[in-house]
DNA sequence: ACAAACTATCGATAAAACCGATGATAACTA
DNA sequence: TAGTTATCATCGGTTTTATCGATAGTTTGT
């Protein structure tokens, strides 16, 4: 025989209050019931949970050994409950979101440590894609949302809002490079050092349209190429600040560091779950 | 409404089996029941959990995180089905036993290892007490199980048995110590160098028996001291040789090492719970 | 000894779980 | 295409369980 959850309410409400009346009154039963129950509940364990020889039932060692573990069924239970509610009032079972390597941002960690509190159960699945891809996911329904950098124009499909942050790239080179010394160099200064870019997609404009360069395909690696000497990069300012202080220097240049604003994008025809609601309204401004 | 743990059974064997009519042969019951179990259930959720659109049902999005979690609910119920059916069995919801410092070692952390797996929800106490003290807690039933020194006699209310392990006792210096330089010292020249000893209780012989000394209340205490060169000392070998292997040199005197025989102790007025039948057993030789 | 506050027990009733039979649908086979 | 099989949904009837109100018995405190 199985214990129904509503025993083991009766069990660990009586149990905490000492009494079994008061756990009646609590659960909204009637005494008889939680008497009935734990004693059924004490036939069925083999088990008696509960002294009565004085005036409130006091828990046995046994019990209370039985209790703790009754209270991690109830606690499973109440999250089983919980994620159903919400999944019945809409929640979406996993939401998807696509980021460009380029717009991540310490600010989105608060917005997920947040989203992870509010849907616990939700699966959350982060891909990084580029420009045209990341549309091209949303509009297959592979994925719910895309942050990308803001575009004239999208697919009549697809829906947009401004992001709350936007993305600040400038230029950088190794604090020991040559290049360091001079506070603001020139286009041509640049042009006689080797640039470090993205090889993810070409339709980028570079500053030395036609020069040498090295790429790889993360700010990441970038960021250490430029670390290392090897020429400068254009990178995404949090992403030093964050992991490569002090070693890399900004350089000025007209029209750097450069603000680009990102767009967070979903699909009209799909309507987002209230996940997906919640986090797109949450990203934008 | 409260799913019962039948319904979630129900629900996790189909999700299992991929059908109702396979769930229902597993739990023993109609297919009718499975079929309506599952049918309240998603009604009282509110989530569609399967897709009955093919000939075998097939677990939607929601329904794969509801499993997850009911998953969880029924392993917490088995855990607690378990721990009832083992104190049925006559397991004491909490095994204390008393220890002396002198004559822990290594052997026993596989036994406790062992006791945690066949009873992982017991409580297990350990105390440390010395020889009379030990024998008393065991008395009074604060303790169930203790082990001691052998000795010749015990009160009549208390059973015996010899132990597996016996402790072996010898005499340490530190490496840099001058006395390490001999290869077996006269009790003279240990008289002339100043011993550590327990504190705990003064009815050890101690070998010097009027000599200087320095006093700790623990084993640990006592080899720390004699690594920084402070005397010699009679130690647990295991414990030596396990936190201060190369840092101590062992004398070899007439009598030493001393192997003491331990005592496996407990009530012969209470009868031990099948946790402390199974360890005296394991302990005992 | 009495009052107050419990718990245990009983009979009745409402709710649910369960079963077997039946019908409907999808998948497979010839 | 038609027939066969395996499966699920539904329905009526039966058994089991949960629950309640009333009542009797206990413990605690006055």
């Amino acid at each position: 025989m199985k214990p129904s959850p509503d025993t083991l309410r009766a069990f660990t409400e009586a149990a905490h209050g000492g009494s079994f009346t008061a756990a009646a009154r609590v659960l909204g039963k009637s005494q008889s019931t939680i008497s009935e129950a734990i004693a059924n509940l004490e036939i069925d364990l083999g088990v008696k949970l509960f002294d009565r020889s004085t005036r409130r039932p006091q828990l046995t060692p046994e019990g209370q050994l039985l209790l703790a573990q009754a209270s991690l069924m109830l606690q499973a239970e109440e999250r089983f409950m919980r994620t159903a509610g919400q999944l019945a009032a809409g929640l979406e079972p996993r939401l998807t979101v696509v980021l460009t390597d380029r717009y991540q941002s310490p600010d989105y960690e608060s917005i997920l440590a947040e989203l992870d509190q509010r849907y616990p159960a939700l699966e959350f699945e982060c891909l990084l894609g580029e420009g045209a891809d990341a549309l091209a996911l949303v509009q297959e329904g592979r994925a719910q949302l895309a942050m990308v950098a803001a575009q004239p124009a999208y697919p009549s499909d697809l829906a947009r809002a401004t992001a709350q942050h936007p993305s600040q790239t400038a230029l950088f080179v190794a604090a020991t490079h040559p290049l360091a010394k001079q506070p603001s160099p020139s286009v041509d200064d640049l042009a006689h050092v080797r640039e470090l870019r993205l090889n993810t997609y070409l339709d980028e404009a570079s500053i030395t349209a036609k020069g040498h360069y090295w790429s790889a395909p993360s700010f990441l690696l970038l960021m250490e190429m430029a670390e290392l000497g090897f020429g400068w990069a254009a990178l995404p300012r949090w992403m030093v600040e964050r992991y490569a202080p002090g070693k890399l220097v900004e350089l000025r240049l007209p029209g750097w560091p450069q603000q680009g604003a990102i767009d967070v994008v979903w699909s009209s025809r799909r309507p987002l779950g209230v996940a997906g609601h919640w986090l797109r309204q949450r990203l934008s401004a």
